[in-house]
DNA sequence: TTTTTTTGTGTAAAATTTACGCAAAACTAT
DNA sequence: ATAGTTTTGCGTAAATTTTACACAAAAAAA
């Protein structure tokens, strides 16, 4: 067989956006790096990849090492290639993408990070490497799928009321819909179980709560495809 | 700054699904390999990355170098990690696809190669690698796209008639459209420009002739995207 | 000439989307 | 208590879009 010692090896790492939505807004977490390159500069976490990892593998273990980030579901966005986006060398990234809701997770800076936090996916401090390229590719990603795929879920306490799925939705699409016909619409894909009514302190009429209709039922037209047009 | 010398390094190779159109057909140009492994096995063009490089610069490299095919216009398409999809070692693969009029090039097997030719896309042999893997995912990148994007003009010849463009959308979607409602949908998108009328060997009513309008002047709704739903 | 096939244009029915109306439920202020 | 306010769930008609055809013109075939 043919040896491969003759062809070049770049390093390959993996770099996470981490979507959080809390307080009618949608966060990214980032990760202020303690080592050059870009010391003190916030960045996305990511990591180098080993050689017997999988690229969601490598996510998932940075994530939890470098964020106190656990299992969470992880979808590929991109490969990035310019060869000069690391100064050390020749550095490949694969990003990824993930939505969490930021209440399920206590966030912990490890030991090559100054610090790990928050920030509002509008009002992010420069960032290092081309992260502002993933990023903005990931923001596009976001807006795009969540028209066609009953995400959200994921970013929204277990229970929830028809208007806090529309802020969501208006939140990240940046835009009103008519909550008449934003009800009506989510309902027709009976992706939602009517689980009861709020019981905390509500303050006018209490909202029905729902949850997600994980027994995959659903029946949305257009060959399983949410399409949100308001 | 940090060494990287403590990380390990992958091989990054590119491979690419080159997707031709003629004879109302879809097809796939695949490579027929001379060497181990997976000789004499047929697999999409590709090779491994070097480190000055990019994907898109890679890509063209190896498919003028193994296929004779020149100046294609690529798309990233994803990225491949299984740890055992070749035999050899870690090799990572990141796809590219693109779409190309067969009679614009002349395909010409690379020293590498014992062959190179154009397979129908529902009609490939098996092969090697994770290649059906990276096929299949194209194959469905494909038929997304097109219902968004005014792609096919890449496809076909400079000049085409309306019936030329739905037979080339028939076959990508696999289904049919209503003549009458698909002209009326692509004109309202204003990406064609009437170039004159077919004058050699025509069957019956002479068809106009129409070629994409390349100064980008397309006044399609919900934002620049297509739409196509019949 | 007549027939046949393909093409360009138009138009009405069907379906979907959009814009609101309205009453019920709970809180607030008298 | 009672009246007023705000939010929620459901309904309905207007506006728009999609779908299904009708029809005549252009050229080849008979």
């Amino acid at each position: 067989m043919e040896s491969l010692k003759k062809y070049p090896k770049p390093f390959v790492t993996v770099d996470c956006v981490i979507f959080g939505y809390s307080n009618d807004r949608i966060s990214v977490l980032l990760l202020n790096r303690k080592e050059e390159p870009f010391a003190n500069t916030w960045t996305l976490p990511g990591g180098f990849l080993r050689l017997e990892e999988t690229f969601v593998e490598a996510a998932q273990r940075v994530l939890s090492n470098k964020t106190g980030i656990n299992d969470v579901f992880l979808e590929q966005l991109c490969s990035f290639d310019a060869p000069n986006r690391d100064p050390r060398g020749r550095v490949l990234s694969v990003a990824y993408f993930a939505l969490v809701n930021p209440a399920k997770f206590e966030i912990i800076a490890g030991s090559a990070a100054n610090d790990v936090q928050w920030f509002d996916w509008k009002n992010c401090p420069d960032l290092g490497f081309d992260h502002a390229e993933i990023l903005q590719v990931a923001v596009n990603r976001l807006k795009s799928k969540i028209l066609w795929q009953p995400i959200g879920f994921e970013l929204l306490d277990p229970q929830f009321s028809m208007s806090e799925l529309q802020t969501l939705y208006e939140t990240i699409e940046e835009t009103k819909f008519d909550r008449r016909n934003f009800y009506k619409r989510i309902m027709e894909f009976d992706i939602l179980n009517k689980v009861g009514i709020r019981k905390d302190g509500g303050r006018k009429r209490p909202a029905d709560l729902f949850e997600f209709d994980k027994t995959g039922s659903s029946k949305s037209p257009k060959e399983g495809l949410l399409q949100l047009r308001f």
